[in-house]
RNA sequence: GGGAGAGUCGCAUAGUGGCAAUUGCAACAGACUGUAAAUCUGUCCUCUUCGGAGUUCGGUGGUUCGAGUCCACCCUCUCCCA
């Protein structure tokens, strides 16, 4: 894996680059759709790649470890081949579930025991498996394991946390430096800044990491449901910190009004469950701001469900239809939404770098923070 | 003509003397941030300063401190026998 700049915006720190990987580049700033099963829910790669174009998509360390297993992964030659994706991806470790089945999970120094959400079978994650487990599913990008902490989160856990994901790094960075690829192609470990909402614990955190001199860093533990104002403070702070010549990753963000914000404070990478799971439940993001389609409003509104829409479906489809779609609790209604909403923070990604390539950046930013948020 | 049964807030249901009344669906809103999520929450007779207030269970009358519940008659519907 590379990165290189190409473009610094000179009123933020927004920037613009390219990480190359041996599945192919990817264009930064960039949203990376979630597909935590090794499926971006709802939407076949054949529409991820021709009508959103998503250049990198997220799978979990977790849920495949689980099902469908590593012997059918490795089988298979690897999560892409798996998948029929047969461009870069990426996977969370597992720490993000430490925190969301915090009432199936006990943590120790050794690792993280898990109790099944599918079967209530126990499973000790420790750091060296984990690294062998994303060896085995083989992402370009794999994740250390770290303890996602919750909000709000007192110091004293916050600090304890903070020394367990250190130690559990160290652990990671070693089993991986000693194993190989399982697959023949290269794969780079990106480590987690922690600290939940305590600048110092940040900053230490930020220090550690950085010396270890990984080939990209992630942000962790924010948007847990803090304020928009400390996620944006601490993430300021975060992206002060960590080197400017390797991609900051800012894990599970977020709203199209998050990415925006987050890019001029000099964040490359993002992925959030946002686009899929609201897209499910009904809700659709453009430019002009958000949808509930669900609303009465849309019965009889034949326009095109996105005039603006870079996808097909905005201009294949109408909202009248959608609703409808939505109402009769029509299968289709999750993937037009789901295409949809995919294709806007994609195209969104598009925007914003172009406007750091043209040097507009952060007067274009303010515009459209401004819009995104209307309620249609 | 004879016999049996049923009418509850859009629909369907619960309720057998203390009830603004159960539950499901529908409807209408809202939430969702490294996915245990095609999920969850709220409203759903009227008014409200959100504490309450006022009208309700086919109709009319009655018994009772108190009736959706008990009694009488009436109306409507369903089924069975002619």
């Amino acid at each position: 894996m590379k990165f290189t700049v190409n473009y610094n915006s000179k009123d933020c720190n927004a920037r613009a680059g390219v990480i190359k990987t041996d599945h192919g580049d990817i264009l930064t700033p960039i949203f990376m759709p979630v597909g935590t099963l090794g499926s971006v829910k709802g939407v076949g790669s054949d529409i991820l790649t021709n009508d959103i174009n998503a250049q990198i998509i997220l799978g979990n360390t977790y849920h495949l470890y689980l099902r469908p297993g590593l012997d059918i992964i490795k089988q298979a030659g690897g999560i892409q081949k798996f998948n029929s994706w047969n461009k870069p991806m990426l996977t969370d470790s597992g720490g993000f579930q430490v925190y969301s089945l915090g009432d199936r999970r006990k943590i120790t120094e050794e690792g993280c025991i898990f109790r099944s959400h599918i079967d209530g079978s126990k499973h000790i994650f420790t750091p060296e498996k984990v690294m062998d487990i994303e060896r085995t599913i083989g992402a370009d990008i794999i994740m250390a394991f770290d303890e996602c902490t919750p909000y709000p989160c007192d110091y004293d856990y916050a600090k304890k946390s903070l020394g367990l994901t250190h130690r559990w790094l160290k652990r990671c960075v070693d089993r991986f430096n000693e194993t190989e690829n399982v697959y023949d192609y290269s794969q780079a470990l990106f480590p987690i800044v922690q600290g939940s909402t305590y600048k110092d614990l940040r900053k230490q955190s930020c220090e550690y990491v950085a010396s270890f001199e990984c080939e990209g860093n992630a942000i962790g533990g924010l948007a847990v449901g803090e304020p928009a104002e400390v996620m944006y403070e601490l993430t300021d702070l975060c992206c002060s910190l960590l080197p400017k010549d390797k991609p900051r990753y800012l894990m599970g963000v977020g709203t199209p009004v998050n990415l925006l914000e987050s890019i001029a404070l000099g964040v490359d990478m993002f992925d959030c469950v946002m686009p899929t799971r609201n897209g499910r439940n009904a809700m659709l993001f453009t430019m002009e701001g958000i949808m509930n389609m669900k609303n009465k409003k849309w019965a009889d509104d034949f326009s095109l469900l996105d005039e603006n829409g870079t996808s097909f479906v905005d201009k294949l489809y109408t909202k009248a239809y959608l609703r409808h779609l939505f109402v009769s609790q029509e299968l289709l209604a999750l993937q037009i939404a789901s295409i949809h909403n995919l294709a806007f923070y994609l195209e969104l990604m598009r925007q914003a770098r172009e406007h750091i390539i043209e040097g507009d950046f952060l007067a274009w930013k303010n515009i459209m923070v401004k819009k995104l948020s209307n309620r249609l």
